[in-house]
DNA sequence: TTTACTGTTCGATATTCTTAGAACCTTATA
DNA sequence: TATAAGGTTCTAAGAATATCGAACAGTAAA
């Protein structure tokens, strides 16, 4: 259980390019059934190549987005060579809905 | 009904400063039981002269960030002479909840 | 009418953010 | 081993933000 700084997750959700990020893996989440073969207990893979391919910015700068994301607890991410895997951090989605009550 | 946008919300509350403000706002809003004297249809009064009492920012600051709430949607404020007031826009709170759906 | 109170607007400065490209590292593949 | 693929880190530039003080405008009070 981590500590939820609402001014970083809402700074991490008002760049209009973390958002889109967000919103993707948001609504995958979201889908998941638990059977979808692109979930594991670890997150969605490959989403920093998806991230890339759908968005026009260059990777450096998607990495650093992503890190901002992570950093302010929306999502966590875990890396295994070249597996990049990430996944909503659910804590921060109910820190929200908590501070909106 | 007026159209949210989110990445302006999350801007908005995205600074210490102004995630205060709101959350002071927000306060009064939600322990509104109807009698309180604080509160008219029009909103919250003297919420600036407050604002500007509890937190150490000169007062046009303090004006800036109070339009930027205002601007993102998530207070709406009545100007009248030296009649200051305020109130939380539900609209883009429930926009909020909705996008965390 | 003169003075105080409430806020707004303008101009300036310092800081933070967004972004790209180059160099780099690690792992996979030819 | 050489090369490609997937990401990260560093550096730098431009854009956007946060903040203040001063000047201002409207309203209330003395």
């Amino acid at each position: 259980m981590m500590n939820i700084d609402m001014v970083k997750v809402f700074k991490a959700l008002s760049s209009e390019q973390r958002l889109n990020i967000f919103k993707m893996l948001y609504e995958w989440h979201k889908t998941s059934d638990g059977s979808d073969t692109r979930f594991f207990d670890e997150g969605i893979e490959k989403c920093f190549t998806k991230a890339c391919c759908c968005m026009s910015l260059s990777k450096s700068t998607i990495s650093h987005h992503f890190k901002e994301l992570e950093n302010a607890g929306l999502i966590i991410c875990t890396r295994n060579g070249q597996n990049f895997k990430c996944k909503i951090n659910m804590e921060a989605v109910n820190a929200i809905r908590d501070f909106l009550k």
